[in-house]
DNA sequence: CAAACTTTTGACCATTTGGTCAACCCAACG
DNA sequence: CGTTGGGTTGACCAAATGGTCAAAAGTTTG
């Protein structure tokens, strides 16, 4: 019996345009925000019509929550990775390293993050609480228990958390200032100062 | 004999209704960018009307360019105060407190400057170079005297500044994602955390 | 008060923008 | 080799957008 449901293998064709689409419009979105953005724009960098765009997604708008969708595993992730069984010190630092990889190797995924808090998160709204709040709260408890085990020095774990996103995410989102400030290569220079960094701040 | 530059002191009404119409722009540039905000958007925020408003400014992009000169010297300021004569942990700890401040009084000014850098500074380079890069030169000259001196601990003092702008600015530029995560008051519980960080990064 | 000015606006314009659609292309397969 | 269905596009549309302009409405001043 034919499944009703069945979501239509995409061919090699849909995959293949989908993802162009997609990484064209995250270039054009991380720059200029949802408003700034034109699907003209996203056409011209995908090397597709516009109308053939609109065959592929139903509207600006789709394009737009597909990458925040996208964006938000991601996102995640190294967070989700941090691990309350382990060392305290080595698994804060170890995800500082990996905020910092992201801000080096994805520096487009942050700035249409930035882009979109900035605009006041209409977009995203819901997986910033149904997603995003959830593990802030669970991760905030893990510290909170090293803290009280004395395994770190106390500090407020939230505002611990904002720092670490605030001084790695810094490196792609001002990207165009720290380079014109301190040259290219900057986000491996980080890597020592904010070891030394959260490690004084932590050791107890 | 008259005088061909003369400025001719702006009327009451000219003070009054580009002060209004800046004063809508930096709502919406804040939110939406250069190239998302409108001007109907502005001139509605203003309470006047769109010919109106281009009465006053040639177009878009001249009250776009007027908000980011204006914001230019606040910005600076506060880093124009930190005194290489005072004593370096308090001026660096009153840098962080100041940035704070603003960062709380002025949010729309951080977002509209965070807007700009994201975008790559299209119109905000020259600044970027002209006055910026001078004071963020000497000031690190400052702080690696400090250092060198033994006064404060030595790390690198570009790196330095750039973690104090992250974590100070974060709280205006990502102030959507810090009140769904943490509730409102967020910046004066950090002014502590702050204070504690960088004042163990910084101790000899 | 009336001339001389500054300020305001309704009507208008060209271009851009998100989106539609019927026709067209073309590879696969019976 | 001709049909078929997924993929592509030129032409088009209505709304939005940045901007203009001449005329009207206020305001200032001799």
């Amino acid at each position: 019996m034919p499944d009703d449901t069945a979501p239509k293998a995409p061919s090699r064709i849909q995959l293949r345009n989908r993802r162009r689409i997609l990484d064209a419009a995250l270039d054009v979105f991380a720059v200029h925000g949802y408003r700034g953005a034109t699907l003209d724009q996203i056409a011209e960098a995908a090397g597709l019509s516009k109308p053939n765009i609109l065959y592929y997604f139903a509207g600006k708008e789709e394009i737009h929550v597909t990458l925040l969708s996208q964006l938000m595993e991601t996102w995640l992730d190294p967070l989700v990775e941090m691990d309350a069984a382990g060392d305290p010190l080595d698994e804060i630092m170890g995800y500082v390293q990996r905020k910092l990889d992201m801000a080096r190797d994805l520096p487009r995924e942050s700035r249409l993050f930035a882009n979109e808090i900035l605009q006041g998160a209409p977009r995203m709204r819901p997986h910033l609480e149904g997603e995003l709040k959830p593990l802030f709260d669970e991760k905030c408890s893990v510290i909170q228990d090293w803290m009280n085990a004395g395994q770190l020095a106390k500090v407020d774990p939230r505002h611990l958390l904002f720092s670490i996103w605030a001084t790695t995410q810094h490196y792609a989102d001002f990207e165009t200032q720290v380079q014109g400030l301190s040259g290219a290569g900057a986000v491996d220079e980080a890597r020592q100062h904010l070891d030394t960094m959260f490690r004084r701040l932590l050791a107890v």
